[in-house]
DNA sequence: GTTCCGCATGAATCGATAG
DNA sequence: ACTATCGATTCATGCGGAA
């Protein structure tokens, strides 16, 4: 598939052109620097799961832990330069435990990408019902991510209409089993201006959600879905599943805007954006996983004419 | 109802007895300095729900979220004396947005807890499902906050049996179509180190929990949400539901145990313990507070004689 | 078409043992 | 003491072929 140039600013005299719908191979924190593929505020949203911090060396290239934030404050520079004013970023990690206690470097990492200027927004949970099983004497399994919402200003774009969810059996349920002062007392308590709408919302059969993100067998989107069978990527016990990606660009993205996943992968991203008309554009390190992407895609937008 | 002395242990020469069953009035970093209301080594498990930051003057006595760390700090010191070696601390947080952004004390009061000489082994998510809905432009409605598990060593008591939940539906399925390689040991073709053996599990009633915690309905005790509605304006923590300290009671301490809230509020904890035939002790500055809570308990204690 | 059944597997963690 | 390796333990769900 060719490169696609797309004009990024209409407002400026210089038209700036950056290259879409690629994949480059390389380490980020080079490759990003590079002005000509990552001009100044050009994507509309950034998100990746980078590689976690090990001490293990069975993981080669890991970054270990008490390095981890040095390691990534470069990078998050460069992507704090290329992501457009009303941008976000996602970033999706979560820390090991060391000797049986969490690591810290994730907090520092908030703390000091705030430094560097970022916004921190909101901590999204990712709830993963079916993570991986075992048994210890100190905790039990881990059964969720973080997912950081981050911004260059405190005013973005967000398109929450665009994930928006069916109503749950709760909400019947909740109202039901309230009696009437009690439902007053609390909408009072909680926020005067909701009172007013409450019918509205009663009514409604599909609601916002919240910041714990759950992902069941309803809220796939047809046209995804079928995608994603075709990449066979359809997978919940992924590392890091189609959904997630899905549902972070429809929420900060429209059609036609640029997807940046410095930390590629298998291409999760990729095939989000793609799926969704957004533009991709991906950092990955390792030949072979670019190759098997790029076949991929070409064998997508085949079917698809 | 009188205080009921405990001795706390059999192996020390000189005989320590601690209060429990009581509420204590007045300022935690106050109170829990006192060496014979509260002795070294004495408690089993903490857990509370402290008072929000707030910079609002509108909730009278709240702490500025740029002083909170180096308020809680005195207060943690203390409960790390009075902690047992093998005992843990659950604290339950959530920080709030300030001019659209999440602030960051919780965040560093972590660090900072581990300088002090904490353990901090887990973070569990308490998931609410039904928190009440509400919009704003750039987040969704909060439906988590933080349990963060800390102990004194790396070695704590910990009775996972006794938080069991019951097995999915997807086991009656799978129970009634074991194969042969069920009953083998059977090795994960990948390089994890992964095997199982599903004839393990035939016929399992229950199984061990994640550290997301879910209660599908809340049972608060009945006027006690009463009683924290009416007196909300003090920026009492919202009172948590009675199933969030009793999962941890359960998960950590045993029937005998000694249960600390510093900032007992409403009470749930010591509805918790009690229900669960452990010891109490609470500390609180609000009188009216104590005095209904000693009330209910007298209730509840008589009904059950 | 729809349901059922067999099987694969996922960013796991701890403790013991060996070098 | 410190690091590397290995064995033991544990759920929930997707996928494909069969009934």
């Amino acid at each position: 598939m060719e490169n696609e140039l797309i004009m990024i600013s209409k407002k400026v005299t210089k038209k700036i052109f950056m290259p879409v719908d690629v994949i480059y191979q390389g380490e980020s924190e080079k490759i990003l620097t590079n002005m000509y593929l990552f001009p100044d505020n050009s994507v509309d949203f950034i998100i990746t799961s980078p590689p976690y911090a090990d001490k293990r060396k069975k993981f080669y290239n890991s970054i270990h832990p008490d390095d981890y934030v040095d390691w990534f404050l470069p990078i998050s520079k460069e992507l704090l330069r290329i992501l457009k004013p009303n941008g976000s970023f996602v970033l999706n990690i979560k820390e090991h435990p060391r000797n049986g206690q969490r690591e810290t470097y994730v907090l520092k990492l908030i703390l000091a990408l705030k430094d560097q200027g970022w916004c921190w927004i909101e901590e999204y949970v990712w709830y993963k019902k079916n993570s991986f099983p075992g048994k210890w004497p100190n905790r039990f399994r881990d059964a969720w991510e973080r997912c950081f919402h981050l911004t260059k200003n405190e005013k973005f774009k967000m398109y929450q209409d665009s994930v928006k969810v069916p109503i749950g059996d709760w909400a019947e349920k909740r109202f039901k089993s309230m009696s009437d002062n009690d439902f007053k007392r609390h909408l009072s308590q909680t926020n005067s201006s909701l009172g007013r709408n409450v019918s509205n919302w009663l009514n409604r059969k599909k609601v916002y959600p919240h910041n714990v993100i759950v992902f069941e067998e309803e809220h796939y989107v047809s046209n995804v879905l079928e995608f994603a069978t075709e990449c066979s990527n359809r997978n919940h016990s992924a590392a890091f599943p189609l959904e997630l990606p899905t549902w972070f660009i429809k929420l900060f993205t429209r059609k036609g805007d640029i997807v940046l996943d410095p930390f590629l992968g298998s291409g999760t991203t990729a095939y989000a954006a793609l799926a969704l008309n957004r533009h991709y554009v991906g950092v990955e390190k390792d030949q072979e996983y670019i190759e098997l992407i790029n076949k991929q895609i070409d064998k997508l937008n085949k079917t698809e004419n």
